[in-house]
DNA sequence: TATGAATGAGCATTCATTCAT
DNA sequence: GATGAATGAATGCTCATTCAT
């Protein structure tokens, strides 16, 4: 790569960074390319010359930050054991990005499919290692026998709803936080074999 | 009524029936208020000669849709009916209106606060009917003592995510009519006594 | 008359009073004809069966406002001898109606060239007796030789000028009684004779 | 300044240029942005470019003429010129940008707050300059003893009632020439000792 | 005569994208 | 490769006037 590949390179990754900056405070759809343009300090035209356009972008942005999630989500389910230390340590990991996942949730169904495809892709790769923990619970008699994948949809999608509506439900600070407990011993004593 | 008034209350329905239309098939965010008048067939200006601003129309649309459901959902408690059929009865409702809860269900992050407000407030006064109801079933023995409002949460917020997410749920038909039973029996099954 | 025109006369009658109110309180260039309508207590339209527009109903309405002025003017100059006496007299006529004549001061330039002539020339009189009242002091040895209309413009100009930007001057109560104690005092030892 | 910036700067005279000359013929309040951009052969967008809001443009223009004259009388002031020197300056400053001036004495009570402010504030500063030169005049006994303050909201008020109506005191050409003489020889008359 | 529903041109401002420099 | 000035379609809402009832 010479020097000239190289700037653009560098170029390219600063206007990826201010995006996702941009794109956690405010949501990529109430961003303008203007401002992602002045964030990453470079000129307004310039964007387009790294992205067609702003689809695109956001479609790059998610491509290295599902990598990440993904990365993440495989060492917390290697460091996990049973569904209830698993959805802890999710919750956990929402936590540390909630802006972000927030603002996903929020605006997940206005994305471009191939992104929406993708996203829940992810998703369901980790819905395996929840389907997983829950059958070995059921297996060894403490989980009643239920429709999993079902189950799982409940569990993701209130989730999704709580972090999607996250200022209706809290005025500041987390939502994960204020809801964690109640989600996690509902949800364990729900599916609890008595 | 005389014939004045008669025209003019055809008129407003015109516009409503249009901008229901418009509204499912783009979302309210995405329809402008000429869309409407264009697709009700009458002068842009004529619009806010019967609605204040295009979000009191919408407010209407969905005043209208969600009383349509509490009335039911409420003689249906007169009934003195069970969570089961509560829910059944609800899920039925919500089909019949699918495509507008679904683009609600999607859009309601974004709304102005107001709007926001209304619809939630809505469907808290349908959280209530399925908390008496749920709460009459662990008194009685038949259901297991549990967080109701978080129950409820899990499912009003699992309701919001396959609508909002309609399109990858379901390619064509209704998201509902696929999981209305798995949702049924999963959620008796889970908070069933046994 | 008949009864027919009767009622109709009241009804214009109606209007006007109403256009007056609305006209006081928020000019009438800021006054729309609904609200007048409004005001009056009858059809929006029923207003463009008494006047052809708006402009024809604000001529008609100067021409009957003028009139009690012209009355209150002469009573006025009847009243009073002395420059002073007929100043302090007008300042009272100006600030028992001045909202009116703020909206008046105000609004002038933008008048239909008919009604600004006619104010004006009300106006005119007026100057008249104020000239006179000078040059009796004048001629009794009171008053320093002046250019008198001139003196007169600026008189008027003064008060107009006041009058107009009102809310600059006071930010509430009458500029009228604000000022009229140095503008008395002023005007009078500028021409009286040292 | 290179060719970007040249071109850039261009435009916005070009942009001013227009804007002054629709307002001079129609008023601020009259002229839309898409008429000056029209006028002045650009996208209506571009205007928003150079000035944040049709406000601000306004304000640009404004500034720039009153601080020409400001300028010119503060240079007047320090070489210790008299009122009447000061007044008749004004005068001749005023007549060369009449009709943009008559605009704004017509206009100012209807604009926005802050535009009001900025307008008033630059004649209060030329106030100041009047306001020593007159006190000079008093101290070194050429003038009489008077409330300063308050004859300078005569003058100040007279010149703006004569360009506010100026289509009543003028068929054509400048009522400013019309009436400098007078207006000068009176002023310097009444305050002059004797 | 009175009504009031309907009209539709008009307005300030935004923003993704282009292209000459 | 980078710049940033220019574009122009698009938006929610107002209001004097008309005309069928």
């Amino acid at each position: 790569m010479n020097k000239r590949q190289m700037q653009k390179q560098k170029t390219r990754d600063v206007i990826l960074k201010a995006a996702k900056r941009c794109f956690i405070s405010r949501g990529f759809l109430d961003t303008t390319t203007s401002e992602i343009a002045g964030e990453a300090g470079i000129a307004h035209g310039t964007l387009f010359l790294h992205f067609p356009n702003k689809a695109q972008l956001i479609v790059t942005i998610f491509d290295m930050e599902l990598d990440l999630i993904t990365a993440q989500i495989v060492s917390l389910v290697e460091q996990s054991s049973g569904i209830q230390q698993l959805l802890a340590r999710y919750l956990l990991l929402l936590r540390e990005q909630e802006d972000l996942f927030a603002v996903i949730a929020r605006e997940l169904p206005f994305y471009p499919a191939e992104i929406r495809r993708r996203i829940l892709f992810k998703e369901s790769l980790l819905r395996q290692h929840f389907h997983r923990a829950i059958e070995q619970g059921t297996a060894s008699g403490k989980f009643i026998a239920l429709d999993v994948p079902m189950a799982l949809t409940c569990l993701f999608g209130t989730i999704n709803y709580l972090l999607s509506l996250k200022p209706i439900f809290v005025s500041e600070g987390s939502v994960i936080v204020k809801f964690q407990e109640r989600l996690l011993s509902t949800f364990t004593s729900l599916i609890k074999a008595r």
